[in-house]
DNA sequence: AATTGTTTTATTGTCGACAGTTTTAGCTTG
DNA sequence: CAAGCTAAAACTGTCGACAATAAAACAATT
């Protein structure tokens, strides 16, 4: 008997499932490009076939799985020209999103960002280095100018499908990248945008932001 | 015994069900918002639950189902605030498709396209008001522009994601748009400029292209 | 020894049945 | 008659087994 929560949305085992899963390809305890055995992996959650199909057709949706017909599932591969063509993505939808951001977002929501700029900020200042707190708080700032956007297909493009391929490439490629003071700088002017509420101005800088990203990556590729 | 075709990806049952239930909840033979009862499909299909259940997770990815714990799949709902939202995610995506497909597009490609465009230019000139051929016309064109940008990310997100739900609108919301004279020069001024190679005007022309639909709906919505 | 063809093994696709939850129907009570 | 509780029906979640397909192991031939 599983006196089941009834308040939140019960978990069934396929999503608990799928949420492990899930940190597991992200971080790479599961490694790219491996073949998941369907029999090994029920096993190893203690689960019924049918229910871990469930889990992995849902991490197929988030673009972490790859499935031919007969064959099975296969985590993704990583590389250069796939990493480069979701930073085209992210640049077009992260923009728009930016531009509905300086339309929708509440005064509140705003202030809220801007401290947490604010202690990011403080952080890098004092503990240099701190690498993992920087990416967090990346993550995390153009995390809350989607959901600011109020645009829930682009939430739901970006917040559930997009965004755990991003973690998936910064835990495994490492992304520690050397525009840390300047991602800072880009980004207090695109909250200052959001504040004038200036859409046009706040979706250029967020582009730019973005593309100097991918400019970032192309000029490492082309020095390797 | 089936003997299966070797040459192409051998269908699976799931497969053909996915791609028949696509196309009826597309042309609107399934209702939008109605519950799918498993037992009664697997029974309409003759397939079990399992087989259809995958199936059916799939069109979830598609967004053209949607799914509740312990509850089930519904029909996704239409309403004109959603189809604004997809027109703000086609605007920014279909933008940098068409910057990408100005630098990657073959000679050839953009021949064939532009040839097209001819056929159904006159097509509209010699039988007024058929609004399909138009429609197709218009689907076939973004579908191209899209493939010829090249970004295989780009390519999934707007053709196996968004356009099944693009058609879907078109099909119930019936958007026999006053456009037809004006969309046919727009796609003559983004083909010029991909043609030109100028990918910054072609994201502009597309954008101002896909921006003007929006509007026109957002024109009838306060109307009403 | 290498390669082709065959057999065996393992894996995915599909099925039907049971368990747990939700919804419906019916009954009781104020 | 309405509201709330209870019991029954239906549905989704989960399971284990069989069928069809692909991969691996082995044998045979050149």
């Amino acid at each position: 008997m599983q006196t089941s929560n009834n308040i939140s949305p019960s978990l069934t085992r396929a999503d608990t499932v799928f949420i492990d899963l899930r940190q597991r390809i992200v971080e790479g305890d599961v490694q790219t490009g491996s073949k998941l055995s369907e029999p090994e992996l029920s096993k190893y959650y203690e689960i019924s076939r049918s229910t871990l199909r469930d889990a992995l057709s849902r991490l197929e949706g988030c673009g972490l799985l790859e499935r031919k017909a007969n064959i099975g599932y296969r985590v993704v591969t990583l590389s250069t020209e796939k990493l480069l063509e979701i930073f085209r993505v992210r640049e077009s939808l992260e923009g728009m999103a930016c531009r509905l951001a300086a339309q929708n977002m509440s005064v509140k929501q705003i202030a809220d960002l801007k401290y947490l700029l604010d202690v990011h900020n403080k952080h890098e200042s004092l503990q240099q280095g701190e690498a993992y707190i920087q990416q967090e708080g990346d993550v995390d700032f153009h995390f809350r100018i989607v959901m600011g956007s109020g645009n829930k297909l682009l939430i739901r493009l970006l917040c559930e499908e997009l965004y755990y391929l991003v973690r998936m490439y910064r835990y495994q490629f490492g992304m520690a990248s050397p525009r840390a003071k300047k991602a800072f700088s880009e980004h207090h002017h695109i909250i200052q945008a959001i504040e004038d509420r200036d859409g046009e101005l706040a979706e250029i800088l967020m582009r730019r932001h973005i593309s100097a990203s991918r400019k970032n990556v192309e000029k490492r590729m082309n020095t390797l």
